[in-house]
DNA sequence: TACTTCATTGCAAACCTTTGCAGCACCACG
DNA sequence: CGTGGTGCTGCAAAGGTTTGCAATGAAGTA
C-alpha cells in the first residue's frame, strides 16, 4: 500500500469566491427580492425583466445557496438514504432505483453505509435530520422503539422491516422461504438447515418463521445455524458446522451467504448440489455467475428503492415542515397516513439445487435414470411443491 | 413485480416539531449565545450553566440545525462523494474506507451516483456544492476542462484521473497493466488483446499507454477492442469478437469485463484458461469467487479513499470558505498546494492465465509434461517476466 | 373623472446559528 | 481606593435566501 508523491505545485487559480443573490441583483440593477422570483417564481417577474436577471446571473455563475433557501422554505429537496452495507451487492440495485426515481421528483439522494452497526445508524438519522426531507432506513439493525423515536425527528419510510405506526417497504421472504422450502421438499431432501442472518434482521425472524411452518408442513426437519454475519465469510464459516450436521440441503439468508458456503463445502470436499443443495436469497448479480449458478428467492429491489422513494415524498409533500406554533411551540401533532406495502417474490431455479436422498425417480417416463442417493422412500410422500402447504 | 398493500392507517404521532436553540435557552434561562458556546466552545461557559443547558438541550431533544451553523461558518462538516457506478463492486471498498477516515474527523460522507453519465455528474456537482465542504470525484467522465470550472465552485479531489492543478489520487494501471502483459508474455503469449473501457477513462489511456509499450518490448502483438461498458456485459458482449481476433490472451479494463468476457467465452465453448487466458483489473472481491478465479491488477481502492479524504480535507483547512473581500468582492485568488499521489498496483496471479501458444516446459525437472498447444518457438525468446522491459 | 384591478417590484422580517464586542462582577495587586 | 485582569454572559450583526405585504404605475370600468 505503499504511494508514491508525484507532484507538488501551489497555484493561485480563484478560489471558491461565491456570488450570491445580491451580486445578481447589482448586476441587473433590481432587489434582490426579484432575483429569487426570477428563480422560485419566473411567472411573477416581467419577461423583460427574467431575461436579463437570468443572463446576469448565467455571466456571473451564480447558484442559489441550497442551505439559505432550506432554512426558509423547510425543504432541502434532499433525501438521505441509510444502509447497512454497501459492500453487499443486494443494495445497489435498489440505491440506483431510488435515485433515479427521485431525480425524476427534482430530488438528490444522500447515500450513508453504516457498516451494520446500530450505533452509526442512529448517529447518521441525526447528522442527515437537518440536512434532507426525509429518510429510507434500509434493513435496520436497530431497535424498533428507536427507529420510532427518531421518525419525530425526520419523515422516515423503513425498507426491510415493519415498525407500527412507520411507512414500510417490505419483501415478501416469507413466501420466499416458504417457496424455497418447498422447493427443496420436492426434490427429496428431508432435512435441511436455515442458515440465519442477523439476529436484529426482521427478515431473518420472518424467513424463519415461514420457513419453519412450511417445513413442519411438508415433513421435513429444519435445523436453524446462526446468527451469522450476512457476507460470504459469514456462509463459509459455517460449512464444517453444516456437514456436521448430516442435512441434505441449505436456505440461505441471503445469496452472500450461500455463496461462501459452497465455497466453503467445495473446500471441504463436499459438492453442490450433488451432495448438498444450497438455496440463497435477493438474486444478486453474482449469483448468475458462480459455479453452480444459484437457485435463490429474487427479491424485487429495484421496486422496493422506487415505493420508497415515493412513500417518502409523498408523506412529506402531505405536512410541510417547519410549521411551528407561535410561543413555546404547541405540538399540535400532524395527522399522517402511513402504509405499508409488501412486494412479492419469486423463486428462480438455477443449478445449485438437486435432487435429494428422497427423491422420485425424476421422470418416469423419459429419463429412466436411478433416482438420487438413499432413495428408501417409496410413493406417496407429499411434496408440497404446488403450494398446498397448510401453514397459516 | 406486483404489489400489494397490506396496511393503511393515520396515526397522529407528533410529527417533526423542530426544537432551536432559542427553546433551550428559554428552558434554561440564559441567553441564546450562551447555548450556542454550551455547544461549540464549552470552555468558554460556567460548568454549573453547562450542565443546566444540557441537561434542558437533551430534555427537549435540542440538535443544533447544521444547515444554519453552515451559513454562517462556511462549513458543513460534509464531504460529497461521486461515484461513477456504484453498482461496480469496485467503488464500495473505497467508498467504505472514505466514511471510515472521514468519521475520524468528524465528517460525513455523502454518496452519489452518476450512472457514468457526465451530465449527471456536473449536475451532481452543482447540488453538493454548498452542502458540503469538498466533493470527491471518483473516475469522473467529463473533461478535464469542466473539472477545472467546477473546481471553482467547490474544492475537487480527484481519483483516477489527472488534471493538471487539481490535487488527485491515482493508481499505478500503468504499472499493473505491464505487469500484466509481461506475466502474459512470459507464459508464451504472443497475440494479446486489450478490452478498453469507457474512452472518456483515464485509466482506459493509461492502459492502453502501457501496455503497448509493455507488449512491444515482449515482442507480442496487442489488439486494441473499444471502447466498451465496463461491465460483465460490456465484457460478454466482445466474447464473439475475441474469438474471432485469434488471440491467445485478453487484458481487460476491469474484472467486471472480464468476468463477463469468460462468461461469454464459456457460452461460446472457449475455455479459460486453456485456450484463452484473461486478466482483469481491480480484483473485486468476486474475482476469488468466479471459476476460474481471476488472475488480476490488484489497485489499492481502500487507500485511495483514505487518501482523497485526506487531501480534501488538508487543503479545505488551509483555505476556509466564505472569505468574501467586502464591497464588490475583489477576487483575491487563495494560494493553495496541489498534490498528486500515485499508488501501487500488484499483480495477482490466480487460474484465469495459462501456457500460451509459445510457452517453454514449466519446469524443466520436474513435470516433464508436453508444452502448451502450438509450440514451435524455441528457446530465447525473452520473456520480460522479470520486469526488465525497456518501457521508458 | 374617480375607482378598481392587475402586473410588477421593493421592503423588511424571518429562518437558526455563530461570534466579535462590550458589559458586568469579582478578585488581586499596588 | 484605584487599576487591571479574569471569567462569564448578553447584545446584535451577519450569513443567503424566501415571502407576505405594501407601493407603484398602468390599464380597464363605471
Amino acid at each position: 500500500m505503499g504511494h508514491t508523491c508525484v507532484t507538488a505545485t501551489t497555484s493561485d487559480e480563484g478560489a471558491a469566491v461565491p456570488v450570491t443573490i445580491r451580486d445578481v441583483a447589482r448586476a441587473s440593477g433590481v432587489h434582490i427580492s426579484t432575483v429569487s422570483r426570477t428563480f422560485s417564481a419566473p411567472h411573477l417577474v416581467n419577461p423583460e425583466t427574467r431575461v436579463r436577471v437570468l443572463a446576469c446571473a448565467e455571466d456571473l455563475g451564480y447558484r442559489p445557496n441550497r442551505a439559505a433557501r432550506a432554512l426558509i422554505t423547510g425543504r432541502t429537496h434532499n433525501i438521505g438514504l441509510i444502509i447497512a452495507d454497501i459492500a453487499n451487492p443486494f443494495f445497489p440495485p435498489l440505491i440506483k432505483a431510488a435515485e433515479s426515481q427521485a431525480r425524476h421528483r427534482d430530488y438528490h439522494v444522500f447515500v450513508a453505509d453504516t457498516n451494520e452497526d446500530p450505533t452509526a445508524e442512529e448517529e447518521l438519522v441525526h447528522a442527515l435530520a437537518k440536512q434532507v426531507d426525509g429518510v429510507l432506513l434500509c434493513s435496520p439493525r436497530m431497535s424498533n422503539s428507536l427507529i420510532e423515536q427518531l421518525s419525530r425527528e425526520v419523515p422516515l419510510v423503513v425498507v426491510n422491516r415493519q415498525v407500527t405506526g412507520l411507512p414500510c417497504v417490505l419483501m415478501d421472504v416469507g413466501q420466499g422461504a416458504r417457496s424455497a422450502i418447498e422447493h427443496l421438499v420436492g426434490l427429496g431432501h428431508r432435512s435441511i438447515a436455515l442458515l440465519g442472518g442477523p439476529r436484529s434482521s426482521w427478515t431473518n425472524r420472518e424467513m424463519r418463521r415461514a420457513a419453519g411452518a412450511a417445513a413442519r408442513a411438508g415433513g421435513a426437519e429444519l435445523t436453524m445455524l446462526g446468527p451469522n454475519a450476512p457476507t460470504e465469510v459469514g456462509g463459509s464459516a459455517v460449512a464444517e458446522q453444516v456437514r456436521r450436521s448430516g442435512v441434505s440441503a441449505v436456505l440461505a439468508y441471503n445469496d452472500l451467504m450461500a455463496i461462501g458456503l459452497i465455497e466453503g463445502l467445495d473446500a471441504l470436499g463436499v459438492r453442490v448440489p450433488q451432495e448438498v443443495s444450497v438455496v440463497g436469497v435477493d438474486d444478486i448479480t453474482l449469483s448468475r455467475l458462480t459455479r453452480p449458478k444459484l437457485t435463490t428467492v429474487a427479491t424485487p429491489t429495484g421496486a422496493a428503492g422506487r415505493t420508497a422513494v415515493d412513500m417518502l415524498l409523498q408523506q412529506d409533500i402531505e405536512s410541510p415542515r417547519g410549521a411551528r406554533g407561535s410561543g413555546s411551540g404547541t405540538a399540535l401533532g400532524v395527522r399522517r397516513t402511513t402504509a405499508q406495502v409488501m412486494l412479492q417474490t419469486d423463486l428462480v431455479i438455477r443449478d445449485s439445487t438437486g435432487p435429494g436422498p428422497y427423491a422420485r425417480p425424476a421422470r418416469p417416463l423419459a429419463a429412466p435414470r436411478g433416482p438420487g442417493p438413499h432413495c428408501p422412500a417409496g410413493p406417496g410422500i407429499p411434496t408440497a411443491a404446488t403450494g398446498d402447504a397448510v401453514a397459516s
